[in-house]
DNA sequence: TTAATATGATAGTTATTATCTATTAGTTGT
DNA sequence: ACAACTAATAGATAATAACTATCATATTAA
């Protein structure tokens, strides 16, 4: 059975007359004639008596055609359905985000990003990467926001922004001075680092390593912020994201050379059905003008 | 859309495998695969996340498969509908029948007619040929009893059965010794008619203009059993189809020679729907035991 | 009655599309 | 790394919906 020919059957009744109901349809009356004579056969039922002056329904044509017209209704109604329904990221959409970016990400954007995808009901957690890269293999994230790592290969990733790292260290430090200061030079400091795990450790032990820089293991710590409350203590020095460099008394943030920087992605699967969805999001959080703002303002 | 690809859809949505989908369907893997994407584009939704190791709805899916097994159930029941209703003559059905049949027909068949085709409604109108005709045109009747006339060649007919002519006159009249009555031997007496309109008149009046006969039209009667009133008080001798000859107190029924005879057929529209319902009622009509008899039957 | 008009059915052909088999790409599990 | 599995893709074929042209029949008008 098709939906066109039930179609064809309704447009027949209404109009009693073949070629009009044709025309109706944008079809020829001998294709009409046709599709229905095969319906008709299909149920064993005769639908139309055309041997009268004017075609009308027999008594079955007439019980049938309410149902008919049930089935059109209804599948007009998925129809409508899935228009409304085809805005991007429709529905719940639960998106994993790493602790060193949270934080500070999240306060500033939240409000206006649910007021600009307001068809979707956003849940974050905050999570690690492996986590997040499993949780996304099975379907309990359909996003992440986090660094980039090479094993996002394996995932459909959109850049949002790219932030610097630089040095946080307390003003009583003999190089809070200085406007920027090079990696080797933190050879004297004890570098505070997070525990493992955190891809923010991985990536700032990768490039102390690069530059000769040894790095004490004394202490990790589980937050950015309780770094930096250590830091204010003097009890070390510490990298951080650009994001995370809000004002903090007794704290003096010092950009790096050479430049150390971290990429922000928004990640999904491979093959996640709303592509177009995840473009539009990062494209829409990589313009927002806070978070442009909060990248390229200068420290004092 | 097309009723197949939406049980694609379920199929694909219960098992969460293409290809166990696909048996159940009684397709291929890449028809079920090409089907469902071709939906889902006419749709603008994705409907399934083929990403995770399991396929699952996507959020708009689910709501939209709610919706798909609406349609689908609403098309089991049209199919239901159409299976039930294909019983040859459902429903009402108008039944237009001839003066000089339908007393003598009717009351002994009704009951079991009823029950025999328990799904239709039977109407029955006693009309005349003309009426019936037009009426069978406008389409105010679906079927007609009657005697074969030829303006009968352009509609459907079946026959149901031959019966021959009598004779009906008194006791009392002096041919009523004899076993049987040339038509010509009637000249002496009176011959009354119907009134004009009945069929049964026109055959009768033509049988005697072809033997020579003369018919007074002094007397018209509108029905037989007025007819055979005047016949049994000896006021003329009248024409009888054998169905309406019961016994009665004071007439004796003769048979002509040679014999007289009509045609009673079922009759509709060239190209009325059920035509295999007419053939069905027509042969049962035919194969009625009472009817047999009555057509058999020995006078006395 | 004949001619003109209208209507749905039929025949034959073409275009569309659903389906198939064979293969590929990508995953999963050993 | 390799075998097994799963869905997607490519290309060919079969099924069928569609068209044009024509017919049979019925209705209307001259």
């Amino acid at each position: 059975m098709n939906l066109k020919d039930l179609e064809y059957v309704k447009a027949i009744a209404h109009f009693k007359h073949f070629r009009k109901a044709a025309d109706a349809c944008y079809v020829s009356q001998p294709t009409l004639s046709g599709q229905v004579k095969k319906l008709e056969q299909e149920l064993g039922v005769t639908l139309f008596d055309r041997s009268t002056k004017q075609v009308t329904l027999t008594v079955q044509g007439e019980r049938l055609l309410t149902q008919i017209k049930v089935i059109l209704e209804q599948t007009q109604i998925l129809k409508e359905l899935a228009a409304t329904s085809s805005a991007p990221l429709q529905g719940r959409v639960k998106i994993g985000i790493i602790p060193t970016i949270a934080p500070y990400l999240l306060p500033t954007l939240l409000t206006s990003m649910k007021e600009a995808f307001a068809e979707s009901q956003f849940a974050f957690v905050e999570m690690q990467t492996a986590n997040i890269l499993t949780a996304l293999d099975n379907g309990e994230l359909d996003i992440a926001i986090l660094a980039d790592v090479p094993e996002l290969k394996l995932y459909h990733t959109v850049n949002i922004y790219k932030e610097d790292f630089l040095v946080a260290m307390s003003n009583q430090n003999n190089l809070a001075k200085r406007d920027k200061v090079a990696l080797d030079e933190l050879q004297s400091c004890s570098l505070l680092m997070l525990s493992d795990g955190h891809c923010f450790k991985d990536q700032a032990q990768q490039f102390c390593f690069a530059a000769g820089v040894d790095v004490s293991n004394e202490y990790q710590g589980n937050s950015l912020e309780t770094l930096l409350a250590l830091v204010a203590m003097d009890d070390g020095v510490t990298f951080v994201p650009k994001l995370a460099c809000s004002e903090r008394i007794g704290i003096r943030y010092l950009p790096i050379f050479p430049t150390q920087q971290r990429r922000v992605v928004l990640a999904c699967r491979k093959h996640y059905p709303h592509l177009a969805g995840i473009e539009l999001l990062a494209n829409w959080l990589s313009e927002h003008p806070s978070l442009r703002q909060q990248l390229t303002k200068v420290l004092n």
